[in-house]
DNA sequence: ACGATTTGACCAGC
DNA sequence: GCTGGTCAAATCGT
């Protein structure tokens, strides 16, 4: 008996083997010039990626099946919605707007527990990039509720955190935000970079050495192929 | 029925 | 007046 995981798994890997084949045949009778094979390659990363996720973990992230779908992967539409990483608390969405400044929309969370044990704690998401995905989370004010829910590993989510500490004296204007979380979804996969004040992420791109990953298991493939992806954002 | 989400309206700051 | 953040009624999902 093939569970419904399996069969998803095994899905996307046929996916991936049909496309990778299309590739082999488009290399081999040298039609790379006349047909563009990005998509191909594309597709054969994304189903290899969600199989990985599957066999990584059994339960997808729930927006796996907005992505995906019953019939399987479909493309990443602008105005699907913006994933809420579990960050160990419990989100209570209370707003979107479009922004001015940015072609997407920024959603608006509070504490669950705002009302009930007087937090305060609020985060934003606003999606900044599109291919991949990548999400910037603001986080505002402090959690002084008790009811964490915990950091829930049975999604694939993976962290990356970038806990610099930017001076007072280097950006003073920015110290009412107090934690900025810029996400990159690739799929069904969430790297998180932490920082501690609000600039664009792209100045932290720059060298790698400030990167330090945490909360992050070996790396399916390797950890170039990674940095290369944050690079590629710019 | 209840809690969560959506979305238009409202408000404050610039 | 414009923009971003929040409110609150309507709607949706379980």
């Amino acid at each position: 008996m093939v569970s419904n995981i399996d069969h998803k798994a095994m899905e996307a890997l046929l996916r991936g083997q049909g496309c990778a084949n299309s590739l082999k045949i488009l290399l081999e009778n040298g039609e790379i010039s006349s047909v563009s094979t990005e998509p191909l390659i594309n597709t054969i990363l994304d189903s290899f990626s969600l199989a990985l996720s599957f066999v990584d973990s059994p339960n997808p992230p729930p927006y796996y099946e907005k992505l995906c779908g019953a019939q399987g992967l479909v493309n990443y539409r602008d105005d699907s919605p913006i994933p809420c990483p579990n960050d160990g608390f419990a989100w209570r969405k209370y707003g979107q707007k479009t922004i001015k400044t940015s072609p997407h929309q920024r959603c608006y969370y509070r504490c669950t527990y705002a009302k009930d044990q007087n937090c305060n704690a609020t985060k934003r998401v606003q999606k900044i990039k599109d291919n991949p995905p990548v999400y910037r989370t603001t986080y505002m004010g402090k959690h002084v509720c008790t009811a964490s829910v915990g950091h829930d590993d049975t999604h694939s989510s993976k962290m990356i955190q970038f806990d610099q500490v930017v001076s007072e004296l280097v950006m003073p204007q920015l110290t009412t935000i107090d934690h900025q979380v810029i996400t990159m979804e690739d799929k069904v996969t969430h790297y998180i970079m932490n920082q501690e004040c609000d600039i664009d992420i792209n100045d932290y791109l720059v060298g790698y050495d400030q990167i330090w990953v945490n909360e992050f298991p070996p790396f399916p493939s390797d950890d170039t192929m990674f940095l290369d992806n944050i690079a590629a954002f710019d």
